[in-house]
DNA sequence: CTCTTTATCAACCGATTGATTGACTAACCT
DNA sequence: AGGTTAGTCAATCAATCGGTTGATAAAGAG
């Protein structure tokens, strides 16, 4: 276990595991809390066996945690991870913003030095 | 085209397109301003088809699009798409972080009644 | 110890993904 | 018209993914 990953490599799982929606479903019902397995599973079609898998790829995104409790393995959702998630696209979703007021602001204050800082 | 994909579709599609890492350095880029498919490719060693085929699936994510503009097909970003992405996260994180506030208003006002409250 | 509950491991299967190469289209430039 | 530039389409291939079933482990209850 703990097998420091590197960020980029938390983050594209991260990624890839909020793609599926039984995972993201199951991402949401433990927004309200821990659950077992078997809680977790019941509202889906699927196998028991496959939303397990499922929770390996949440795990190992490091969205949650299992602990042990008698024979039930509860899991918990890690938000430092969801986090992780939003601080990556809010960074560029600024950076977008910040450029588009940076070109309103270049259209309209000077027309007539056609400078181009654009690139980089 | 315009499919009218579910808002569940385009979910899954917008966390499966940034959860690879040449298309999240393609996000970063366009955060910066709009780029064309021979710049977006130019700092990968893989082929301009791959890269291509990598603005198509940020494109049916609906975080990019397209425009012509003579011979070149100028990509830009769209922040709409992302702030969807972190609008499902921040939602969940919100609900999880408002669970444990909670739990802890619990845990302290039964500090000495021997609250067994749990679950189950 | 045996039985039940809870969950994981292992092997397998079809569909999807990321990449490649080669052929093609579209617009511009002489 | 012919050539160049910019990009996509099509076929292919190995690797990964989401799911299945069957066997197994680990802990509690009888």
């Amino acid at each position: 276990m703990s097998l420091d990953r590197s960020a980029d490599d938390l983050l594209d799982r991260a990624f890839a595991a909020l793609a599926d929606p039984v995972r993201r479903s199951i991402v949401a019902r433990l927004s309200r809390g821990p659950a077992t397995v078997n809680e977790l599973a019941e509202p889906f079609e699927i196998s028991k066996q496959a939303i397990s898998k499922h929770i390996q790829v949440l795990e190992q995104a490091g969205l949650v945690s299992r602990t042990r409790e008698a024979q039930r393995r509860p899991v918990h959702l890690d938000p430092a991870q969801l986090e992780a998630v939003t601080a990556w696209i809010d960074r560029y979703r600024l950076i977008h913003e910040e450029q588009y007021r940076r070109l309103d602001a270049l259209l309209e204050s000077s027309e007539d030095t056609g400078g181009k800082e654009e690139k980089r």
